[in-house]
DNA sequence: AGACTGAGTTCGAAATCCGAACTCAGTAGT
DNA sequence: ACTACTGAGTTCGGATTTCGAACTCAGTCT
């Protein structure tokens, strides 16, 4: 079907957990601080047969955990895991996409690649600032790799 | 329904965009250099309708452009364009989740970022190749001048 | 009692996805 | 000229997923 090396089985994998119209919107409302069902129902506008199934999906995979918050009438919910939360690179690559491309596609970026010589376009991550850095944003910095 | 601020609308937006099980694998394996149609969608193990419309909201939204490459048989490939490049670091960004957080699929790749000395991610892009380099092909090369 | 809460479940209808087979223009081989 | 092959799709019926709306169930509030 397909025979990608390591970093294509990566990506394939975790879409295979978050890769569906919801999950990463649910995420993205775990890190804004919801927890409960309907607020998740509400925010949303999800179906909630779906909530219920996506949420029991990310329990599963380790994003999100089931707490119990109340004895009275037992009620849960649902919050965010250390796993859940290192998806926000991704939640910040994504918003950072759509704030520079969305409607108006205007960005003259150019960077050069000094070992090939030629254009090139860079992302960088960095964990201790927890923050992306568009194309734009690199300059004058060369590596090289194979595929 | 929602009323999340500016970023939430945002990613909304990202992801009616590409938020399908499909277009960021599609912009993947344009970053790995495939264009043609039936590459995609024997690499992808994609059913051919769905490429077909996949790839057409794609050019729609201006990640893809539909490139004439030959005459004789008219026939389309389909090519990454500046803002289908831009996503690479939300692909970077998922990649190094599963990396992490993702029990099966199980890589060393660790990269050093030699300014602020944390490890970090970057994704190249080398437009006259027309491919990217992963984290993995970046790995061990020194040859970034840093530490 | 009666109304309300919160976390779900059940239902049938509608939208999507799937694989397999087909189309259509042009090219290559015999 | 006849056949086989390419590449980019389209058409088909069936399977899967999603949807909104209404229902459940335990417990609480007035």
């Amino acid at each position: 079907m397909n025979q990608q090396g390591q970093s294509g089985a990566a990506i394939e994998e975790t879409l295979r957990v978050v890769g569906d119209r919801w999950s990463i919107l649910l995420v993205r409302a775990g890190l804004r601080g919801i927890r409960r069902f309907d607020d998740f129902c509400d925010d949303l506008g999800i179906a909630r047969p779906v909530l219920t199934e996506r949420l029991r999906r990310l329990v599963k995979f380790g994003i999100f955990e089931r707490v119990k918050y109340q004895d009275k009438p037992v009620r849960y919910e649902y919050r965010l895991t250390e796993a859940g939360l290192a998806l926000s690179p991704a939640l910040v690559a994504l918003v950072r996409w759509s704030e520079e491309y969305s409607q108006e596609v205007s960005s003259e970026t150019t960077l050069v690649h000094a070992p090939c010589g030629t254009e090139l376009e860079q992302a960088f991550w960095c964990r201790s600032c927890q923050t992306t850095f568009g194309p734009h944003a690199v300059k004058g910095v060369g590596v090289n790799g194979e595929s």
